[in-house]
RNA sequence: GUGGACGUAGCUCAAUUGGCAGAGCACCUGACUGUGGCUCAGGUGGUUGUGGGUUCGAGUCCCAUCGUCCACCCCA
């Protein structure tokens, strides 16, 4: 073989392409319901917009995405994640028009590029469907965002959503929680792993979420940031959960979700699913009060989620046993001999027409075969014409489930296989 | 980025101390000369991931490389 796909990178063949087709309509079409509208961003963005927005102490940013220059030596990144260039194209577009009060409501499916070690369901190239809502302050729509991520796993059959949900407070009380959690844990710097002592001065959040048996154990007694939030803070955080309840979301408090992107404030959310391996998260958001302000718009609170589809589908996959077999559709028409085929050719174009899916067998092999291909290929129904057919101006219609078969006018087949798709 | 397991037919897997690359399923053809599914018979299919090395001889041993998977890490 002379070419191979790159690293960590998938195709996504005929047989597996009809789950991702439904995952995407049943996202859509949700956002149709919740109101949400599709954006479309470009596949790359000046790489400072993911570098501003994301952190520059972040894993994405620090070692995880596609950067090159183009040939006028401009530093470009493939989207390494899908707030930062709605945000940007919210701006740039000046999508919030006349109504400076009004709810933004923006989705988006899209691939996403991280250059990292792959592993199943971890890939450098994967596929989020997200969703934002811009411009609204209210807990309730931190709630929305929620209820439409859960709503679209019931939909696709997931069921054991946990989701866990926090709050990692404000530019406001954030400091002071991060200047109480750095002088609890100096006087056990030293026993903290490398990475921790690392993260200590650089992103001392996410401390907390550190997998080291030593350091979750120094971690123990670390204050918890959701009983330090400012008044607002914890206003906010209160009324959320008071939205989920009215709305019947379960939901779990977990004080180590931070979230590793920068952006966040107050609400921070990851839902988590069985039977995807060693990590189980399938999306994950939260709330970003202050990003838009920090990428040249008007101070504007928005709250978002991104869920990652070859995680989903991992997780469909794992929650439904069999899955469904597509049903029969579709004509193959099977011809014998040189009349038959100049007679099958034309049915054929007029099947296609009339907007019924229709095949020939270009090989012009035996009956028995085409017919073989008819049955295993999963047609609906074989159109046959031999000898007498072809003399006659006749077809022989065969429904393939039943073997029920009749011979007609040739010119009543397209109205009559028009109508039974309809029904069907 | 760290540590480990594994790459043989389309798929799932065999192959003794280094000695003719195989099976099941799938696919194709025929039995059935105008009819699919069942049965039977026959058949196609491989540069053993790739490139080197050792050897009379390498799927097997050694080195490199690419890829997949697992645990870290990180994230969706």
């Amino acid at each position: 073989m002379l070419y191979h796909r790159p690293r960590g990178v998938n195709d996504i063949l005929p047989d597996e392409v009809g789950r991702w087709q439904q995952a995407e309509a049943t996202f859509r079409e949700l956002c149709r319901l919740y109101r949400y509208e599709e954006i479309r961003t470009p596949m790359f963005e000046e790489t400072d917009l993911f570098v501003r927005a994301v952190g520059k102490d972040t894993d994405i940013v620090g070692k995880e995405m596609y950067t090159f220059k183009d040939r006028s030596g401009r530093s470009l990144t493939l989207r390494a994640e899908g707030t930062a260039p709605t945000v940007r194209a919210y701006l740039e577009n000046n999508l919030q028009g006349q109504d400076r009060e009004r709810l933004v409501k923006l989705y988006y499916i899209a691939p996403i590029f991280r250059y990292d070690r792959p592993q199943a369901g971890r890939y450098r190239q994967h596929h989020q469907c997200g969703a934002e809502a811009i411009n609204s302050a209210e807990p309730e729509v931190d709630a929305e965002i929620i209820q439409l991520s859960m709503h679209f796993f019931r939909k696709l059959g997931i069921k054991d959503v946990t989701l866990l949900l926090n709050s990692v407070g404000c530019p406001g009380c954030r400091p002071d929680y991060v200047k109480a959690l750095k002088s609890q844990i100096a006087p056990q710097f030293e026993q903290l792993c490398r990475e921790c002592q690392r993260r200590y001065e650089t992103n001392p959040l996410r401390l907390l979420d550190c997998k080291n048996e030593q350091c979750r154990q120094i971690m123990e007694n670390a204050p918890v940031l959701r009983d330090m939030l400012c008044p607002d803070c914890a206003e906010h955080f209160a009324a959320v959960q008071q939205t989920l309840d009215t709305l019947e979301i379960p939901y779990t408090l977990d004080p180590t979700i931070v979230r590793g992107l920068d952006y966040y404030t107050k609400t921070a959310f990851e839902f988590v699913a069985p039977g995807i391996g060693a990590k189980d998260s399938i999306g994950g958001g939260g709330r970003y009060d202050g990003l838009i302000e920090q990428c040249g718009g008007p101070p504007t609170p928005a709250v978002g989620v991104g869920i990652g589809l070859e995680r989903v589908l991992i997780a469909q996959q794992a929650a439904t046993k069999a899955q469904p077999k597509a049903g029969r559709e579709a004509v193959f028409v099977v011809t014998l001999g040189e009349e038959a085929w100049v007679a099958g050719l034309k049915l054929t174009a007029q099947l296609r027409e009339a907007g019924v899916g229709a095949e020939i067998d270009y090989r012009k092999r035996s009956i028995r075969a085409q017919m073989r291909t008819a049955d295993g290929d999963g047609y609906r129904w074989a159109v046959i014409i031999g000898d007498d057919e072809a003399q006659q101006g006749t077809i022989t219609l065969r429904e393939m489930d039943s073997g029920e078969q009749e011979t007609i006018p040739r010119s009543e087949l397209v109205s009559r296989l028009g109508a039974e798709e309809e029904e069907g």
